[in-house]
DNA sequence: CGTCCAATTTGATGCAAGTCAACTTGTTAC
DNA sequence: GTAACAAGTTGACTTGCATCAAATTGGACG
């Protein structure tokens, strides 16, 4: 802990180059023209480096800043009183966190590093003064946000009207495009999480996820050795999304 | 179809007062300083009626503004394509509407009146001009938002966590508090919305919705003669919502 | 004030997914 | 390399809620 403190008081002043980052054309400067480029970096702050399991900030801790992940991934959680955990999102490169915490003096929410991560602090203070003067990045700031509160609604939809296997088909695939987005594979990845966090964010048991994973393998529609997936058949879990919807309206 | 237009046009430059209005804390100008007041309301429009069930707007319409209720109250819902409803949300006098579309060009849900409701618009592009100019507006405004990702969240965990029971209790309580805050009895109201729309919002069935009011009532933890609702045991309701979480730690 | 349709309630039955338990496979550390 | 533990899989059994069906209430309207 006393070391942690230490790492990050030494990195903490480093500027981060928006304008040599790969990520530019999915974070925050998406939204800015090249020649504001520079404010934006004037108040982000390189991050540390995270390790698996490692908080990047908790709940209930005083707010300070946004997080946008630069390498690696992110999980957030909510904790009840009685201790119960609800994972309410998985963070890839490109994507900011922290947003669901604008409204109080304290994150909302426990952000936990899934594996080797490295991010770009943007102090709060500092973020909003900018968005202020900067018009497109305030509009940006909107649309993040509102992007999330729609995901949300969608994770609700999930939650509540589709059955194991729907929502799994619904988390690969949503999982899938967002590697792609990054120019990766978006057939053959390896899932940053454990089956224990797809579980909690599905609203699912862990035993049931892995029956669903060895019954999509047994379909043929993906192949699943431990993290390592391949999706054989995309189309197949489209359809498996939908399952559900066809039913409802035969016509 | 023809007519709602013509009543819309007749009313649309009605300019609203923000200074007189009963909500303005609660509402957006909650934010604001008196003098700051006269710009949000050259821009706010004073809208019309709807009688219930009436659209406000809806989903993949051309997104143009966001509204506040001010009296009466709304249901959103999202439509899946096969036609499937999920409800978003219920919103009361001073709740604000459509901040989950401003992400993108259309309107991310549908909004309809549950009784007879009137609201104020915010045009878009006016606001976000507005909030460029009055930070504490901004402030205001991501405050709202992130609020309503942190309100998406608790639903995502009461979905995927609790039990019929532990749902309706928290709606309730919800409710209960909404009402409290607009200086109106907290334990004796009346529910502007139907079972059917209970049910959808909390993932139950029409039926679990009514079993489990009427095992309230059996317990003394409420009365409810249809919509009309006393909650005789409000300590009660808020232990039900805690069972699960008193069952997972027990020390 | 009775008619008609929608909303709500109540009861009986079935099933998807949870729980419990045992086993297997991976991972970390020495 | 292997010990020791965590993560994942598989099977047997249970259950809360959905579904289906039918009865009751309530509200809108002529």
């Amino acid at each position: 802990m006393a070391q942690a403190i230490k790492i990050r008081q030494a990195s903490s002043p480093l500027k981060a180059s928006c304008h040599q980052c790969s990520l530019s054309n999915l974070c925050l400067p998406l939204a800015i023209e090249d020649n504001d480029l520079d404010r934006l970096e004037d108040i982000v702050q390189q991050g540390r480096i995270y390790s698996r399991g490692e908080h990047i900030f908790d709940q209930s801790t005083p707010f300070r800043s946004c997080f946008a992940v630069k390498s690696g991934s992110v999980k957030t959680s909510i904790i009840t009183e009685g201790g119960e955990e609800q994972v309410t999102g998985f963070f890839m490169p490109g994507e900011l966190i922290g947003l669901d915490s604008m409204s109080s003096d304290s994150y909302a929410c426990t952000a936990r590093a899934l594996e080797r991560t490295s991010v770009c602090e943007f102090p709060v203070g500092k973020l909003e003064e900018l968005t202020g003067k900067l018009p497109e990045l305030q509009h940006h700031m909107y649309h993040l946000m509102s992007q999330e509160i729609q995901n949300s609604h969608q994770l609700a939809l999930l939650l509540s009207k589709n059955t194991a296997e729907e929502r799994i088909a619904s988390l690969l695939l949503s999982l899938s495009s967002r590697f792609q987005r990054r120019r990766m594979s978006p057939t053959n990845f390896s899932l940053p999480m454990a089956r224990n966090d797809i579980a909690n964010f599905l609203g699912l048991a862990v035993e049931t996820v892995s029956r669903v994973f060895t019954r999509f393998q047994n379909q043929g529609i993906i192949r699943a050795r431990g993290r390592e997936v391949e999706l054989l058949d995309i189309e197949a879990l489209q359809l498996v999304t939908r399952e559900f919807a066809r039913q409802g309206c035969q016509s």
